[in-house]
RNA sequence: GGAGAGGUGGCCGAGCGGCUGAAGGCGCUCCCCUGCUAAGGGAGUAUGGGCUUAUCCCCCAUCGAGGGUUCGAAUCCCUCCCUCUCCGCCA
């Protein structure tokens, strides 16, 4: 969420800033809120001192065996205005949280304006994108006798994928390879976390409350599937104060995510590029304010060394105001190779959401100067999908023959293996 | 799932319903003394919000969470959550 005092100070810049992502922030109906939260707040202060002076007073005059009863008719009355200013102060503050708990993030100044992916803008490619001297097969052909879609649909419905044998262990290896990458070769903490969270984890990390619908929830519990490990992730620091010479922080989890909204629009009905269950690794920093932008780009270098190391050929792109995620200031996305499709498509997500989760969380450190505390820096990404992977690998080493070879980088972990 | 115990500041640990935001200890920071791998003395040491140009001061809130009783709640009552011990079940 929002520094609370852009909604008292600085309201106008602020909802400039939103507009650059199409977001229309209700400036009037904030303002008048605010007005009356600092009246009542005020008031409501005011009166509270007021009982705890007198009250004090009680009980002096008790202790020292004086006259107390005119004091109690004096500030019985009280109790009746502090009461219903405090109702009138909740409900205030109620609606002034919920308002400001659907805001998403200020873009960074630096983000192209943009509704749609169509005005994201490329920041680099790497790889040569293959030629292949034979009609090229996709992953659902190519896994056609391991990657059983019908199976899956029997189990669980459609949206879901049940992969056998050699493309079973060849997911596995995949996830293994990127965990140990990073944390042998780029300093993450490895994590195993719960896939089940209450509501108010999601809260934290922007999910809820308004995107309920993305996700699962379990029968009975209070209780939701989560749709990324960032959740779990980024909530290691709730309600925490990091010292300073405990940041920078980075973890890294595999863990499967349940997406709800995956596949109710229509996209990608075809293989397991949209799954309402996928795995991932995933990559979270929590960082002191001043260092995230620059954390930002190591981390996204973190995602890119897997592609480079399975030397599959991808693209970097910084995505526009619109197609940014609700919590990210700042968002580079990595888009790769998928010859069965001849484009370029999502395969990682790194953003920096500044302090934008850290306030929900109450995640904070010391500050520089000494003086107090203030909110960490939180963010996180791909690195990478493991289910897209997958495919990737797939269709970029496919031969004539149908068969497709093991990246040099996975070999340790398919018994040396030099085909699937 | 059953029975019991308990949740207080960075940690340990007190706390008759009334200057207790909280004794005492440890830890940490600074200063003094001393001068050497130690000890002693002093001061400071929660978070959020408000006030303030800013600091200090001052004010409000917070003793697991939420309600209630009361002029006044860390202290009494209710609900929930969590932790520990024993039993049961189980991968």
């Amino acid at each position: 969420m929002l520094d609370p005092n852009r909604f008292r100070r600085g309201l106008d810049e602020t909802a400039a800033a939103l507009a650059r992502r199409f977001f229309d922030l209700d400036v009037e109906t904030i303002h008048r809120l605010e007005d009356s939260r600092r009246d009542l707040q005020t008031r409501v202060e005011t009166l509270r001192n007021e009982r705890n002076v007198r009250s004090r007073a009680i009980g002096k005059a008790k202790a020292s065996g004086g006259e107390m009863q005119p004091l109690l008719t004096d500030v019985s009355r009280l109790g009746d205005e502090l009461e219903e200013s405090e109702r009138q102060l909740g409900e205030i503050r109620n609606r002034l949280d919920a308002m400001l708990l659907e805001v998403p993030n200020l873009p960074h100044p630096s983000v192209p304006m943009g509704r749609t992916e169509e005005e994201n803008v490329e920041v680099r490619r790497w790889g040569t994108i293959p030629e292949f001297e034979f009609e090229v097969r996709d992953h659902v052909e190519l896994g056609r006798e391991s990657m059983d879609f019908e199976l899956a649909a029997r189990l669980a419905g459609s949206r879901f994928v049940t992969l056998f044998g050699s493309i079973a262990r060849l997911h596995r290896a995949l996830a293994q390879f990127m965990l140990d990458l990073h944390t042998r070769e780029h300093g993450y903490t490895e994590v195993h976390t719960p896939y089940l969270v209450h509501p108010r984890t999601l809260v934290g990390t922007g999910q809820l409350p308004k995107f309920d619908h993305d996700l699962f929830a379990v029968d009975g519990h209070d209780l939701r599937l989560i749709p990324t490990a960032e959740v779990p992730l980024t909530n290691v620091v709730r309600e925490r104060i990091l010292e300073t010479d405990e940041l920078p922080v980075k973890l890294v989890a595999h863990t499967p995510c349940f997406r709800s909204e995956a596949g109710s629009h229509g996209r990608d009905t075809r293989g397991m590029l949209r799954q309402h269950q996928f795995d991932k690794v995933e990559l979270v920093h929590v960082v002191p304010p001043c260092d995230s932008y620059r954390a930002l780009e190591e981390l996204t270098a973190h995602a890119e060394t897997v592609l480079q190391r399975l030397e599959i050929p991808y693209r970097v792109v910084v995505l526009s105001t619109g197609d940014m995620g609700f919590a990210a200031a700042k968002t580079y996305d990595l888009e790769v190779w998928l010859p069965g499709q001849q484009r370029y498509r999502e395969i990682s997500s790194c953003s920096n959401c500044e302090d934008f989760q850290a306030r929900r969380l109450r995640a904070r450190c010391r500050r520089s100067d000494g003086r107090g505390t203030e909110p960490v820096h939180t963010l996180n990404g791909s690195g990478l999908a493991v289910g897209r992977t997958l495919i990737a690998v797939l269709e970029n080493f496919q031969e004539a023959s149908g068969r497709v070879r093991v990246p040099d980088a996975l070999r340790p972990f398919m018994d040396g293996a030099e085909f699937l």
